[in-house]
DNA sequence: CGGCGGGTTGATACTGGTCAAGAAAGGTGG
DNA sequence: CCACCTTTCTTGACCAGTATCAACCCGCCG
């Protein structure tokens, strides 16, 4: 079972030092089974983990630190698609095309495992239940895009702030990194505004409105929830995507 | 190998009959390994695969027949994450919750063939390379609904149409749906302005403009592109997600 | 024949973009 | 600890892309 291999890791304290997070379960299989304390990267504020048009083989598991992954357009804009936070694996859509399609750089310090996908392939054989984890945390990634998707699309600038903000918020307590109202990360009014298709002027407006309605407050890199309540009410967020069942459980339901 | 399950559903020829499409090696291993003949269910046009709020523990892989995927917001409105076509997986992102999170309906009649999940993963022990085609269905259905970010999120309406209109053209394209400039989907201004995020008098309004500039005619249920390399240039387009190399070329690449 | 889902149009409003410039804040070397 | 530079944040004036609302029309189906 899972919880062998995560127990094995946990005994290792050096490892678990800078291993802050609580990550999945399927993280510190991977962690066990492949060894990755071996081949660590540390990447410095600003630096790109994938480029976009270059070869790309391998799948990375962050261990520390935040990245985005984004798309620069022709005439300069930028779309981040998601943030990759500790826990989750970047690069997988990439890697499956042989080329990267998108670009996904660090936003602070990081600490970033890589496995070649051919190594994570080849441990389907050995380790089927590790190929039923991934899915689940495909299917979770999946949802976090597609819910910000229907953010851009459809909801007006105030609601779709609070909702980024309740979802990092939400995504950041699943891993230990924020505590009932605020978290840690340097949130540019830039990186928000190409976050949600927002231009920044606008999004600097929109944040003084909720900053003088007491809801959130974003000071250097910190950002502090004011009123969870009410930005729960603004930003309509689905809470199902952020808190989804065990595996074990869903396998054991009926039709 | 892949080959010889796809390779021997292929010589049925009644099921090959309403099996139009080349579905991709995945979908036809699936079919022979769970024998989903049997448990074929057809749908009308309108009607729900996957309901929001609802229990689902399983994926549906579409036989034959389109459909879409959507969140009905607060408001009424509607956004829809994507189209699924014959040959992908419907619900997958859903049953990893346990209670869906989108909905799943149906734009024309369709066939499908419902999966359980536990039925597909207890599939991974046996047949591994599964799981590996999987994922890199996955990847694709990821970068499919990035791509639609990136549009939604930062251009302007007429690309955004251009782009839809190339992306179904490629992607019905693979499937042996749609010819060199043409498809057949029900895709009415409606469903093209949930899609992009717009009002429909705002969609009716651009595509005149592509009309006159002898770019597309939708007329009924037919769409034509009549100038592929000017809409091309509108939309700016990714062709690597919709061409994504066969995932044995990725594995024995090096990095 | 009537109803209805689509498509089309016009008038009008507004959310959010652009441009330009200045003020803070944070980091760095001396 | 200060001077300086860069990044980030703010602000104002103005503009534009799209939304809204409200008809109206058309073709199709029962």
């Amino acid at each position: 079972m899972a919880t062998n291999s995560a127990a094995l890791v946990r005994k290792e304290s050096r490892f678990d030092q800078w291993l802050i997070p609580r990550l999945p379960p399927i993280a510190n299989d991977a962690i066990a089974l492949l060894d990755l304390k071996a081949g660590n990267r540390c990447f410095r504020p600003g630096q790109e983990i994938v480029s976009e048009g270059r070869r790309c083989n391998s799948v990375f598991l962050i261990l520390e630190g935040f990245a985005i992954r984004y798309r620069i357009l022709r005439d300069g804009q930028r779309q981040i698609l998601n943030f990759l936070l500790p826990g989750d694996f970047a690069g997988v859509t990439n890697c499956h095309f042989g080329t990267a399609i998108f670009t996904t750089k660090t936003l602070t310090h990081a600490t970033v495992a890589p496995i070649p996908l051919a190594k994570l392939m080849s441990l389907f054989h050995t380790h089927p239940q590790l190929a039923a984890q991934l899915f689940w945390l495909f299917a979770v990634g999946d949802a976090v895009v597609a819910e910000h998707l229907i953010a851009v699309g459809r909801r007006p600038a105030t609601e779709r702030i609070a909702h980024l903000l309740l979802e990092l918020l939400t995504r950041l307590q699943a891993v230990g990194l924020a505590d009932e109202r605020s978290f840690r990360l340097p949130l540019t009014q830039e990186v928000i505004s190409d976050v949600l298709g927002l231009s920044i002027p606008y999004v600097n407006r929109v944040l003084q409105q909720l900053r003088a309605a007491s809801l959130v407050r974003i000071s250097g890199h910190l950002v502090v929830v004011e009123n969870i309540e009410e930005l729960s009410a603004l930003a309509d967020l689905e809470q199902t995507y952020l808190k989804p069942l065990p595996i074990a459980e869903l396998l054991s339901d009926h039709a």
